[in-house]
DNA sequence: TATACGATGCACT
DNA sequence: GTGCATCGTATAG
């Protein structure tokens, strides 16, 4: 993240240069979907919104949404207006509009064509805490990324999002904490009717951020 | 056009 | 633990 020299900080949150982070390449994203999932943790997802306003949150809990055998996922059956992001190239975003309320942000993987995401499901609040708490109307920093709609509420993120491309619009992912392969754990998905034994969920094991047990 | 429903969150019991 | 608001999208007619 070369050109943003961040020096804000909120009241209670770490002072981080993410100037001094680097940028996930796009290969990074170009590969299979469960592995994209299990290495975002512990990665920062960076919203750059003007020069007062940096947004980032460490990436706790993350699915994966397959291109095949997977009827779970939004892109199972054939391409459509809403998940036609999924068959792009991956390293964008994908947001999408459910129960009436809530958007959900996923991160595109794999080559063209093949209609696979990684959903961001809960975050730990890094940076830009107090816009985080005013676009919540919460104030606890625990809550403020927990569970999908409430972290694209966090972090401003509705349909305008959708397709941005990684570090190359308001959006980053850069390299944050890594972990060990036994500090995360693989689970079965949330919320979901089809597919249910699929164990494509991952979190950071013993994390307080995460959106459920 | 009409209808059914969902990768949720929160209020309430 | 259970119930449900709310509306864009997919799909059928």
């Amino acid at each position: 993240m070369s050109f943003i020299n961040s020096q804000i900080t909120d009241n209670n949150e770490l002072k981080l240069d993410v100037s001094t982070l680097k940028e996930l390449p796009r290969k990074f994203f170009i590969r299979q979907t469960e592995i994209v999932a299990k290495e975002l943790i512990g990665k920062l997802f960076v919203r750059f919104i003007d020069k007062d306003t940096l947004l980032a949150a460490e990436i706790i809990e993350t699915e994966a949404y397959l291109p095949e055998n997977d009827p779970a996922c939004h892109a199972s059956l054939k391409k459509t207006k809403r998940n036609a992001p999924m068959f792009e190239l991956g390293g964008i975003l994908y947001v999408y509009f459910i129960y009436g309320n809530h958007f959900c942000v996923n991160i595109v993987t794999e080559i063209e064509n093949k209609g696979a995401a990684v959903l961001l499901r809960s975050a730990k609040p890094i940076l830009g805490i107090n816009f985080m708490q005013k676009n919540r109307g919460k104030k606890e920093v625990e809550l403020l990324c927990k569970g999908p709609g409430n972290f694209a509420k966090a972090f401003a993120i509705d349909k305008l999002s959708n397709f941005d491309v990684l570090n190359k619009s308001q959006f980053y992912v850069l390299e944050y904490n890594n972990y060990q392969d036994n500090e995360i754990f693989q689970t079965q998905r949330v919320g979901i009717s089809d597919a249910k034994e699929l164990p494509l969920r991952f979190y950071l094991k013993g994390s307080k951020y995460i959106s459920k047990k």
